[in-house]
DNA sequence: TCAAAAGTGTTGGAGCTACACCCATGC
DNA sequence: GCATGGGTGTAGCTCCAACACTTTTGA
């Protein structure tokens, strides 16, 4: 048997895996997350997630909203608890447990966040060689994201608020990194009944413009956990 | 900014969701959790799921396996973690972040366990009025396991090293509740190639004697967390 | 008129559901 | 034999991938 709080001596933190899609080297969009380079020991200017110590009387979701807000300026369009890493050597200095948070950001939201010399934009499946056990934790959000893409309708939260679905496409092509048929594609999207048309089209295209969709709030839960779900 | 550890006051607990597979009022299999009735503040005397405090040098998996054999005796077939809860206002004594994992017992472990004064087993779907959030935590697992269920294959889990075709389909009629076409099941299965035949047959019974299978070991893995597979 | 992307139609195959049917055992 | 579940076959249906084809714009 063990004791609580003090006894115990384990310290509460909150990391984010935070997603955005950014034009990669060839101009399509790839999947990017934000590092922030330590201030501190352990790991000092080594790259890093944004997280930070849960305070007192706050919510888990929270202190990953204000964590993340604090260290990269952004606001996601949504956050879901991912899992908790608690191996007692994972930190040098003391034992740390994270509550790690998958945050997405619209692509216009994360252009504004300031890339300076502490914090960095980085195709995600390049991020290797993080502090602590990021590097799995990264590996991990990648994959449920991957996954849960094809099952949940989460993409819509990378894009602005009206997009073609053109765009759309694009989102689940730089997600699961295979091309889909245009055709296909928007059969299956339209029949989900997630995207309604706003009767607007994009002009100054070199082609046919295309008309412009919105996302419909979502209606069903993704299960009895509401408070995992999409917010703003 | 928040303070780590000692600051915080914040301690960490696991607690499991414990499912098998008992006879219901009818006889056939229904899914059953145990209980265990808390002997201290707060909620003494009322039901609780099984769990207890994280030690300093363990991980939050063998801290879920220790408290499980702890307070009920049971050797899980299956473990992973389902979810963090971590409300500040969760528990009415100092703030509480409970690590809860889910597993899976056979059904042959689950009658050894000892039922007694301090711990019963409960029909899942009538396991309310626990202590704490655990409501909320039992009906998410539910929800995980009837969702997973169909895409993984940790039905397997609830049985015994052989089994035969219909006691396979039992298992997944009482976690989906809703009958299964025998034939149409059969193929499902056995093109999944997840159970390998045994070559024996089951006899005793007053009709043709059916075939025994057993479970191949997975050689995918749900993810990139290999701990957050299945044990033993 | 042409290039390029938007958007529609169509066809073949894979897989699934429902249900008919035979098989093998205990009684 | 008959009842009971084990196990197989199959027609019809839905869904989906592939790809041909038409539409609409800018240059």
């Amino acid at each position: 048997m063990c004791q609580p709080a003090e006894q115990q001596e384990i310290s509460v933190a909150v990391s984010t895996v935070i997603l955005a899609l950014l034009p990669g080297g060839d101009g399509t969009p790839r999947v990017h997350l934000p590092l922030v380079r330590r201030t501190r020991d352990p790991y000092r200017d080594e790259w890093a997630l944004p997280g930070g110590w849960v305070c007192k009387d706050e919510s888990l979701r929270d202190a990953a909203r204000r964590t993340l807000a604090e260290t990269t300026g952004l606001r996601p369009s949504y956050l879901e608890q991912l899992y908790t890493f608690g191996r007692p050597d994972r930190s040098p200095t003391g034992r740390v447990l994270s509550v790690v948070y998958s945050a997405l950001v619209r692509t216009h939201e994360a252009t504004v966040a300031e890339e300076g010399e502490n914090v960095r934009w980085c195709a995600a499946d390049d991020a290797t060689g993080l502090a602590f056990d990021h590097d799995e934790i990264v590996r991990y959000a990648l994959w449920r994201l991957r996954t849960k893409v094809e099952y949940a309708h989460i993409a819509l939260h990378f894009l602005d608020e009206t997009f073609s679905m053109a765009q759309l496409r694009e989102v689940y092509e730089a997600v699961l990194q295979r091309p889909l048929d245009p055709a296909n594609f928007r059969r299956h999207v339209e029949a989900s009944g997630t995207i309604v048309p706003t009767g607007e089209r994009l002009t100054g295209t070199r082609h046919r413009p295309p008309r412009l969709y919105r996302a419909l709030v979502p209606e069903g839960s993704p299960g009895p956990l509401a408070t995992a779900g999409p917010l703003s």
